[in-house]
DNA sequence: AGCAGTCCATACGTTAGAGTATGGAAAATG
DNA sequence: CATTTTCCATACTCTAACGTATGGACTGCT
């Protein structure tokens, strides 16, 4: 194992985890559905042998690139949201996320067109209670009380993956133009009071 | 024509938008992507062959089940919201929308879950151009400026599509709940100040 | 050198679904 | 009544994608 001429690079061989990560930017390109062996397979420079001798069938595939995303997200999710004492500005720092982490937003907003997927349906779940309960805590620190606080993160919540929607329908402005910092601001000031 | 027998049970032959009016309900059921010819006519007793006499192939179908949608939408929303003064309570009437009309929303809410497919993409933006545009004029007639106007209709809009998103995820409150309509109430008063 | 384990290529079997070709029954029409 | 039009069933072809079976090359170990 662990031979020394293993820089990522010069690596001849692949590992499960290059086939995970190959899927995930394969997701929020084109889509779970798109996740097909032969065509990921072709992208690789490989064929099916490949994939067959590293997992057992697609969906374990899919079930493992799911579950490293998620860690990666939820780790990120504590690192940018979990070390800011102002309830405020982990507020706003919870929106600004979105013009970073690109490849990690657009995972999740493919997968919020497959919410119906057996395997993705359990991980939206997760995923959405998660981010809600920090944007809850963050109100209830603020002042708001338990149910105020709730419908409010909710709100919160629905308002970004909506946001996601109209990014979908090319309908949302680019990040980084002045149009989406206005729209920030907007939204911060009507969401988050004082 | 018109035979004297076109009650519409008594019909033993189809038409056009018999098919049409059931693939809607298969968008809103299980998704644009399980339109498909065979299940389809599985489902309405008949075979392929009745299908491909109606329509040259698959992609007529989905366009002209997508037109007659849209019409029946555009139309919805004139009546429903064109006819009150009050901008206040057309806004209100907008969300509470949301518990009637189930099928029209199933639909618009499986579409969005499809917005990249090439003949769901105009209608999705031709729709929120229509909605968007009919809150931001509500906005404007209530007393805020032109792009305040526009940042909290999309605002709105936003929330909305994210609320259909929870849905997809099993995680928003059932219509017609004391849950639901009590997060309504917060939505109006945080959306639509005084 | 020889053996075993690792990683991949190739060829095949199988299924779902789109679309075509054609025949047949029933209704409308002359 | 005969014929044409309408509407649908049946039987094919074709393609994409999953999964399997098997052989071969390369690598480390003894």
């Amino acid at each position: 194992m662990v031979p020394s001429a293993m820089r990522k690079k010069e690596r001849s061989t692949l590992s499960a985890g290059d086939w995970e990560q190959h899927a995930l930017i394969m997701i929020a390109e084109c889509g779970i559905r798109a996740v097909a062996v032969e065509s990921l397979a072709r992208r690789m420079g490989v064929t099916k042998g490949s994939f067959y001798w590293h997992f057992p069938n697609r969906d374990s595939l899919i079930e493992q690139s799911l579950l490293r995303w998620e860690k990666h997200d939820e780790a990120n999710l504590q690192a940018s949201l979990g070390a800011i004492d102002n309830p405020r500005e982990r507020l706003r720092s919870f929106f600004l996320r979105t013009s970073r982490e690109k490849l990690t937003h657009n995972v999740l907003s493919s997968l919020c067109s497959a919410a119906d997927h057996p395997q993705v349906e359990p991980l939206l779940e997760r995923v959405a209670e998660r981010r809600m309960s920090h944007i809850k805590s963050a109100y209830i620190e603020i002042g708001f009380a338990e149910s105020e606080a709730s419908h409010r993160a909710r709100l919160t919540y629905s308002a970004y993956l909506g946001f996601l929607q109209l990014r979908r329908q090319h309908q949302a402005p680019g990040f980084s133009t002045e149009e989406f910092e206005a729209y920030m601001m907007h939204v911060i000031e009507t969401l988050i009071p004082g």
